[in-house]
DNA sequence: AACAAAAAGTAGACAGAGTCCATTTTTTGA
DNA sequence: TCAAAAAATGGACTCTGTCTACTTTTTGTT
C-alpha cells in the first residue's frame, strides 16, 4: 500500500486511489485484460472510469513498472513482471497463458541475421501451442486437432501444419 | 491466372472471381491489410464485400495458402510467403514491417526451456526497433529518440527500456 | 493551512477492425 | 441441366480502445 504509492512517487507519477489499486491488481492478475483489471480496481475502490484504466496502464507500461503483452486475435494482457526478459506460451484453444523463461538471457535475445538497416530493440516471443488441459480434452473426445483444437474467435490465427 | 484456379481447386477450394483477384492481391503485396487488399481487389474485378475479404482470408490462411501476421496495435497482415519460416522486423515509429530469415531454421525454430505440458506448434518471432528512414528523421531533427522515436497510435507497444 | 497550476479522472460519443445473420447468387458435381 | 452445397452480399452489431469537454484531485509553494 504505502510501497505502491513510493514507487509511483519515485517515477515521478502523481499518486491517486485508481493508480494504486490497478498497481495492486496487476500484481495479483498476471495476464489480466484492462477490462477484468477495471473490475478489479471497482471492486476494492467502488468505480474507475474505462479512460482512467487505460491512461493509468499507458503510464505504467511507460514508465516500466509493468508490461503489456498483445498476442494476435486477444486485447492487450498485462503483467507486472519487467525486466526479467522472459516470453509467453499461448494455448490456442482456451488462450491460457503462461511465462517462459528467455531463450537466450539476454536482451534483445536474438538476433536476426539480416537487420535491414533497422536499430532493433526487441524481440518478441511468443509460443503458440496447445495448454495441457486442451490436449487432455482433445484425446478424451478423440475428435481429431482440427475439431477439438479450434481456436476460439479470439485467438484464431495462422496455423502453419 | 489459370494458375491460381488450378491451386484453389489443388486445395479443394470453390474457385470465385473474389478468391482469385484476392490471391492474387495477396501475391503482389506483402504485408497488405484486409482493407488494402479489397481495395486491391475492387480495382481488379469492380466490387467485393467486406465479408467476401474476411472469409477467403480465412480459409487461404486455414489452408496454409497465405500467412496472417497480427503485429500488437496493428491489423492484421498477409502475406504470400509461407513454408519458409521467416520472422519480422516491424519499425515502431513508421510500422514498415520486412521479412528477416529465420534465427535457427527448423520450425518450430526456438524451443522453450519449460513448456509446461503444452503442445508447442510455433516460435513466433517478432523484431521491434526503428527502420533506418525513421532514424535519420531522428537524428536529423536532432529530436531525442523519446520524442522523434515515438510510436503512432497504432503501434503503441510495451517498451522495456 | 491555503491556493493556484498542473495533472488525473469522468462520462459519453466516437472509431477501427472484425463478426454475425438473413438473403441472394454462384459453383459444383451428379 | 439442375438441385444441393458453398460463397457472396450488405447491413447491423460487438469489442477494444481513443477523443473530447468538463470536473476533481494532487502537488508544491507561499
Amino acid at each position: 500500500m504505502l510501497e505502491s504509492a513510493n514507487i509511483l512517487r519515485k517515477y515521478g507519477i502523481p499518486v491517486t486511489a485508481q493508480r494504486l489499486a490497478l498497481l495492486r491488481a496487476v500484481g495479483a492478475r498476471p495476464h489480466a485484460t484492462a477490462d477484468v483489471l477495471a473490475e478489479a480496481v471497482r471492486a476494492e475502490i467502488g468505480a474507475v472510469s474505462k479512460q482512467a484504466v487505460y491512461n493509468a496502464l499507458g503510464t505504467l507500461v511507460e514508465k516500466g513498472l509493468i508490461r503489456r503483452i498483445q498476442p494476435a486475435g486477444s486485447p492487450a494482457l498485462y503483467e507486472g513482471r519487467v525486466g526479467d526478459n522472459h516470453h509467453h506460451l499461448i494455448c490456442r484453444s482456451c488462450g491460457m497463458t503462461v511465462d517462459v523463461a528467455c531463450v537466450v538471457g539476454e536482451r534483445p535475445c536474438l538476433n536476426a541475421a539480416d537487420h535491414s538497416g533497422f536499430r532493433i530493440d526487441e524481440a518478441e516471443v511468443i509460443f503458440w501451442g496447445t495448454c495441457p488441459s486442451c490436449l487432455e480434452k482433445t484425446e478424451k473426445t478423440g475428435a481429431d486437432q482440427a475439431e477439438a483444437g479450434k481456436p476460439q474467435d479470439f485467438l484464431t490465427r495462422p496455423t502453419t501444419p
